[in-house]
RNA sequence: CGGGAUGUAGUAUACCGGUAGUACGUCUGUUUUGGGAACAGAUAGACUGGGUUCGAUUCCCAGCAUCCCGACCA
């Protein structure tokens, strides 16, 4: 893409009302803007990101067997009144709505209801079982407050899965199986070496849960981790009992502030009953469904990674994240140089490198070094008098000090 | 939801009960071009509604919005 042509631009200044660093450098880089608080637009290099941590989320929920589908953001609030979630005693996040004709309905923030009676049109023996379904989806929450940029938003982008097995081991099976894929999906968006399961409560659910946090003094959350195991519990069920269970020693735990990057439920029958999602076993018998949910927040987890991977000149996005993987910058505007820079941006594009190419023109080097920084590509690759001099161009990696000169075709080789 | 604070050009800010200033941005022109260039000119602003006052952007009240601390986070 060329920079000329992409309408977003950077910007110098902080911005007065963003005090979250994931915020300010994504407003000043042009990757979102804000609508109101807690509810983010994301403009062309933000919805790259957020589509990449999608896609990988994606890739790694289809290795364990889910299957993807997408549900609708207004609800109906029948459904919600057999499961007692309508109620704002009970779910104080709803954004409620109604039709013309005064029936009440809701806008999703989550969606174990409708996902629970989807599937009654489909499950009706053990042989339908067990099965996994996600969707990417908007979710509405009603936050009291919301803060920290997108990291508590009131309009969100969740992954959010959902299991039907017909008993607990089979449960029990893929739940250990979710923690791995979730564990791949943090290494793979660069978080992998903060971020741990960690024992946690399961809110009205269930008693317990397994959150995913990531560490970094900006979270919300206290865990307690102990360092030789990885084994980690969130503040809110350490007790001596928990601590047993898992086998771990209260002097042996460290205190970290961290964010939750997602979480993993078991629900049993919580759904099903109320709501009658039944299978008929091999002996003819009629039993409930046993259910689990597995969300990740992904606008969430964009926040995150530039809270975590920044430094005071920008974010530094990991390849796998990256809007791109280059940024090709041309310092200079003679003829030669402009020339030179157009070849190399349609060398790259050939061999399927993504690039922005920063062919502005009538700005300084230095803006030009600013922007790139700011804007935090893994590779920054210049043409300029200088480099073409050389024969080649110059090469640097966002987190690294120095680039080197080299050819094309050795530029090529990185990627 | 409890507490606190703030609303001034596109952005960031200043001053003021009596013609609202600066920087960045943007536009025009000239010169520049390896770490946010220089000069000249131009552009554009007091959240909304009420009150006090000869006069309100300034003081008072209400609304709306935004931020911070706490609570909440199924």
């Amino acid at each position: 893409m060329r920079q000329s042509k992409l309408f977003t631009k950077t910007r110098k200044e902080v911005p007065a009302d963003e005090v979250s660093k994931n915020a300010e450098l994504l407003t000043r880089g042009g990757f979102i803007h804000k609508e109101m608080a807690g509810v983010y637009s994301f403009l062309p290099l933000g919805l790259r990101v957020l589509k990449k941590i999608e896609n990988i989320v994606r890739e790694e929920m289809n290795a364990i067997g889910g299957q993807e589908i997408s549900m609708t953001a207004l609800q109906d609030s029948e459904l919600w009144k057999k499961t007692d979630r309508w109620s704002d005693e009970k779910v104080d996040v709803w954004f409620k709505t109604k039709l013309k004709n005064d029936t009440e309905l809701g806008l999703g923030c989550t969606h174990e209801e409708p996902v629970t009676n989807i599937m009654k049109n489909f499950i009706n023996s053990y042989r339908d079982l067990p099965s996994y379904i996600y969707q990417f989806q908007t979710k509405f929450r009603n936050e009291l407050r919301a803060k920290a940029g997108i990291l508590r938003g009131r309009e969100f982008l969740m992954k959010d899965m959902y299991s039907f097995c017909k008993d607990e081991i089979e449960h029990n099976e893929f739940y250990e199986k979710s923690k791995v894929a979730y564990m791949n999906v943090y290494k793979r968006v660069g978080l992998g070496h903060i971020t741990y399961v960690v024992f946690a409560s399961g809110g009205m659910f269930s008693k317990y849960s397994h959150e995913f946090q990531t560490i970094t003094s900006v979270g919300e959350d206290l865990i307690y981790l102990d360092e030789n195991t990885g084994i980690a519990v969130n503040k809110e069920v350490l007790n001596d009992e928990v601590l047993a269970s898992l086998g771990i020693k209260r002097e042996n735990l460290v205190e970290h502030k961290a964010i939750e990057v997602g979480n993993i439920f078991t629900y049993g029958k919580r759904y099903s009953e109320p709501l009658n999602l039944n299978f008929n076993n091999e002996k003819g018998e009629t039993l409930p469904v046993f259910m689990g949910a597995y969300g990740i927040g992904i606008s969430r987890l964009m926040g995150t990674i530039v809270e975590v991977l920044s430094d005071d000149k920008g974010i530094i996005w990991p390849e796998e994240v990256a809007p791109f993987k280059v940024h090709l910058l041309m310092l200079g505007e003679d003829e030669e140089v402009k020339k030179r820079a157009d070849e190399v941006y349609e060398i790259l594009q050939k061999n399927k490198v993504e690039v922005l190419f920063d062919d502005r023109t009538g700005m300084s080097a230095g803006e030009k070094f600013a922007d790139a920084d700011l804007l935090g590509m893994p590779y920054r690759v210049v043409v300029s008098g200088r480099s073409m001099k050389e024969n080649g161009v110059e090469v640097k990696k966002r987190n690294e000090e120095k680039g080197q000169v080299v050819s094309v075709d050795e530029l090529l080789k990185l990627f």
